[in-house]
DNA sequence: GCCAACGTTGGC
DNA sequence: GCCAACGTTGGC
């Protein structure tokens, strides 16, 4: 099993928004190296760290799990959507999405600052110095410290 | 609102 | 293929 973060603003979809939804497929992603992970790398089962971005604090909201591998994503056909891509179409996609579902949401979201102190979570991507990256890879020592500073 | 970092675009 | 210009991300 592998683990991942997806980064999510809350004023466009927040962890609360997944728990309402109950699954959604994460769509929009239009980033090259994101898709890449998003086509070939994340299965189903992973475990995926909700993290609210452009958030006060900016920080792990909760957790979600994988319960659907890669799809084209059908927001890219959609001339009246935000993530409308003319460069993509359906017998040849460029976008994909998976599908996850809520698992939890953190009663204290664990703010950014806070990550940074940790030890075990040096090296993370989402520490990394301008680090935009929206679909991220999480090891599994990462993704332990984060579930014990959340308390679960 | 600012701005550093990064990704993409497009002219050459 | 280079690289300047531009757009976006996201913390502060």
């Amino acid at each position: 099993m592998n683990y991942w973060l997806f980064k999510s603003e809350p004023n466009a979809y927040s962890i609360d928004d997944l728990k309402a939804d109950k699954s959604t497929p994460w769509d929009g992603v239009r980033n090259y190296q994101a898709r890449n992970l998003l086509r070939d790398d994340i299965k189903k089962g992973d475990m995926v760290i909700f993290y609210h971005s452009n958030a006060e604090p900016p920080a792990v909201a909760g957790l979600a799990k994988v319960i659907k591998e890669a799809y084209p994503d059908a927001t890219a056909f959609d001339p009246t959507s935000k993530y409308f891509d003319p460069k993509s179409n359906p017998e040849d996609p460029r976008w994909y999405v998976v599908e996850i579902a809520h698992l939890k949401t953190f009663q204290h979201p664990i703010p950014l600052a806070e990550l940074k102190d940790v030890k075990a979570l040096e090296g993370m991507v989402l520490l990394q110095k301008g680090s935009r990256l929206s679909v991220q890879p999480v090891t599994e020592k990462q993704f332990k410290a984060i579930c014990k500073m959340a308390g679960e």
